[in-house]
DNA sequence: GGTAAGGTCTGTAGCGACTACAGGTTCAAG
DNA sequence: CTTGAACCTGTAGTCGCTACAGACCTTACC
């Protein structure tokens, strides 16, 4: 016999404004699963624990740090088997890191690119541009 | 009285496997205005010149360098108004370029997030995972 | 000329991760 | 008891494609 509610139970818009993240992603979230369906009042407002609040703080800090959602499903199916180990946990991090590290040197590449280009144009009021001849010419 | 048609034209499979990009892409670059409606053969099948073909590589290679199709769309409208001026490209290259710099950023800080915290995780079998813990507790 | 294969045509739906609306119901304060 | 804010639902839009389905055209071969 547990008491599962209202103590510590807020609204949606709540803990929208507590957790910092759009109302309708709290919504989102739940749709795909990643968030439980939580208990309703008499007329069908949804009520958040504090563990479901926890939940939330959870995938929103998992998001600021780029894991995807199947990542964090991952993740969460991990905490949730309360049987979790580190390596595995390590594992996935680990596998997310590569892929930032993957997108950082894409973007390096580009920047390079980009840069090398531009400082072949001055500027001003010249009506021949070689950054528009390099998108033109095939290399 | 200019001959705009036949001489060179190839249809929408050719005109993929050269560019090197989906052939559905090509369709998608029409419907949103970045390509023009080319010429028909007398069934419907669209035919490409090679003026066609350079604007679609145009495009692939502004791509590639991380330029959004809204970019794109203004640095095509500079150029097709045969009055740009290598001012007016590179203040669009370096914003872009700023952009790019930006998410570069945002990447390494979440690089140096991530490996700090798996730097604590020796991985193994341990069923606590220092990397859940700063998942679960807000700091 | 006939036919079969494969290319192309159209419109539409899906991806990821939300965000925003419309039209209706419930809640909380006065 | 009334008002207005918050909430409910379902659906559509974002970006930049990609992938279908079902119909039509083209081309090669006989």
């Amino acid at each position: 016999m547990t008491f599962t509610t209202s103590r510590g139970a807020i609204k949606r818009g709540e803990l929208a404004k507590r957790s910092g993240c759009n109302i309708e992603t709290i919504r989102y979230y739940e749709k795909i699963g990643l968030l439980a369906e939580p208990g309703r009042s008499d007329g069908g407002h949804r009520l958040y624990e504090p563990a479901d609040q926890a939940r939330l703080g959870f995938i929103l800090r998992g998001r600021e740090l780029g894991f995807s959602i199947d990542e964090l499903r991952s993740l969460l199916s991990l905490v949730d088997s309360n049987a979790y180990t580190c390596g595995e946990v390590l594992a996935l991090t680990q596998s997310h890191l590569d892929s930032i590290r993957e997108k950082i040197a894409d973007l390096r590449r580009l920047e390079v690119m980009l840069s090398d280009v531009s400082a072949k144009c001055q500027g001003g009021d010249v009506p021949d541009c070689p950054i528009i001849d390099a998108l033109q010419d095939a290399e």
